[in-house]
DNA sequence: CTAGCCCTGCGAACACCTTGCAGCTACGAC
DNA sequence: GTCGTAGCTGCAAGGTGTTCGCAGGGCTAG
């Protein structure tokens, strides 16, 4: 039996390796990561792979179609597969909580967008920022001294 | 006569200085810029001034209110100053044109956000990604291979 | 005018990502 | 099964964007 991330990589003429069903693995594993952090994940089975092949397979799952990617904070993009549910990132750029949201709440934005300026929105690639319901009630004039 | 932003400044215990100056000149020239960009910019007038000088400007000028910063791509941020209209940048993932629209389109988004999830949005740091008018109607299936 | 501390320039360091290359491996052809 | 080749991987170096430590200098209060 074949499954059905094989043959959508075949599909598009990509081989099937190792490294490809374990990162996927690893993605669908941790629901949200980083590069950095699906390396780690993978190198619990295999220690030998190396971050560039992370960042090589990533890139040809999204090709297929089998993972997408979102810019939470500034610095690393954050990975998760296509079967989980379309959702919306709710960073707090105070205590960089980061909460998911349906990306139903968005529905009449994203509505508008299309017919007003003809723009096709891919809502999950979307991280809205503001700040979170308890850095709001709790107004401390900080931001987030704790280095995370 | 003591200027709007040296008042600012001042307040918050922060000193005036040339390089302050300069830079929030650069950012109202520029309307969007990256630091590189203000750094070429502010370097026209005074060509001594470094990057990290730029960086801990921007730091210090966004703490007391007179620019705000947003994420459009993966890399640089982009700056801008606060008098500006506040906008929502919506960026085309296959050919990274970038359009600003009156941030009014997404109240009813942003009132849904605060009301339902108690999230307070700053609507101005939000960068939207999908495709632009013009990409959607020309499917043609590769990607920005112009490097920019 | 003077003293003190903030601010700046500089270089090094850091985080994140990409690339060139040599060897290995998946997979179609036989 | 085995062979050949093109695609894939690991490694190390390099690129870009950003931060940090330090020493000297300039802004401001007194």
């Amino acid at each position: 039996m074949t499954a059905d991330w094989e043959e959508r990589l075949r599909e598009h003429g990509f081989r099937i390796t190792p490294q490809r069903q374990l990162v996927l693995e690893a993605v669908e594993a941790l629901r949200h990561g980083t590069p950095e952090e699906i390396l780690v994940e993978v190198q619990r089975t295999a220690s030998g792979v190396n971050l560039s092949t992370i960042y090589r397979t990533l890139e040809v799952l999204e090709d297929v179609g089998l993972v997408t990617h979102a810019h939470i904070g500034h610095g690393a993009p954050t990975y998760h597969a296509v079967d989980e549910h379309v959702h919306i990132h709710l960073v707090c750029d105070r205590c960089r909580a980061v909460q998911s949201i349906p990306a139903g709440v968005a529905a009449s934005f994203v509505a508008a967008l299309r017919d007003d300026y003809g723009f096709r929105t891919d809502i999950s690639h979307v991280s809205v920022h503001g700040h979170c319901r308890d850095c709001e009630e709790a107004p401390r004039h900080h931001e987030a001294d704790d280095p995370l």
